[in-house]
DNA sequence: TGCCTATTTGGTAAAATAGGCAAATATAGG
DNA sequence: CCTATATTTGCCTATTTTACCAAATAGGCA
């Protein structure tokens, strides 16, 4: 493989593994809306506080977010708008592999 | 978390996952280029050939490709090309974050 | 100061993932 | 039928991931 590429998927791996968490996703989603403290993700997504805690450094430690300390909370946000995109393109992935699922069954069931 | 999400948010973090993977991500952005057998990815990617045999069936299981079996060999595609757009908000997103981090780096004077 | 609230960290156990080797399969050709 | 080629599968080990509880931290404030 080329050189140079073999870091560049290393990085998008990285990316991608970070996002690939189904807790991980509905925080990025949220935030999506507007910066939330961890106490308000943890309502969202029901886990312990600490495991929450922990998908979030996860999810800093990616580039992904990143937290600012205000008062007693600390509160989190996308650190690129762009990761909707993203989040929209995986969306879009998903539909058109069930659209071409429902093809193949109703066309003949190959 | 409203119940149909939840639901939604697994199946986007099943696609995620099997993206998740450097060699994973080269099988794919190979692909993209065209159908290949599973001694032209071996090549590529440099492992021993079960290895690359096992994360094409993640692939597949995923939905993200398929294969055909013509002759000898075994010829894997993408199933959407739209994951090539994907790939591409992958790197977006990585390029939004470097240029931020040297955004800060730079405003401190490194 | 010392307590309270919000969050992070450490320890740990279970589960999932990764990768190689060897064995099993499948098919083309002689 | 037998062999060579292409690919998949089984087995096993090492590593990573996930989640929870309990304990540690960090600020704000009575």
């Amino acid at each position: 493989m080329k050189r140079g590429n073999q870091e560049r998927y290393q990085l998008q791996a990285r990316i991608l593994k970070a996002l690939a968490h189904p807790a991980r996703l509905a925080m990025v989603d949220e935030l999506a809306c507007g910066e939330r403290c961890v106490w308000e993700l943890t309502d969202l997504v029901g886990s312990d506080i600490s495991t929450i805690s922990k998908h979030l450094s996860i999810l800093r430690a990616s580039g992904l977010i990143e937290s600012e300390k205000r008062g007693t909370s600390v509160y989190y946000r996308l650190r690129c708008p762009c990761i909707t995109q993203l989040l929209g393109c995986v969306e879009a992935t998903m539909k058109e592999d069930v659209r071409k699922r429902l093809k193949v069954i109703k066309g003949r069931g190959r």
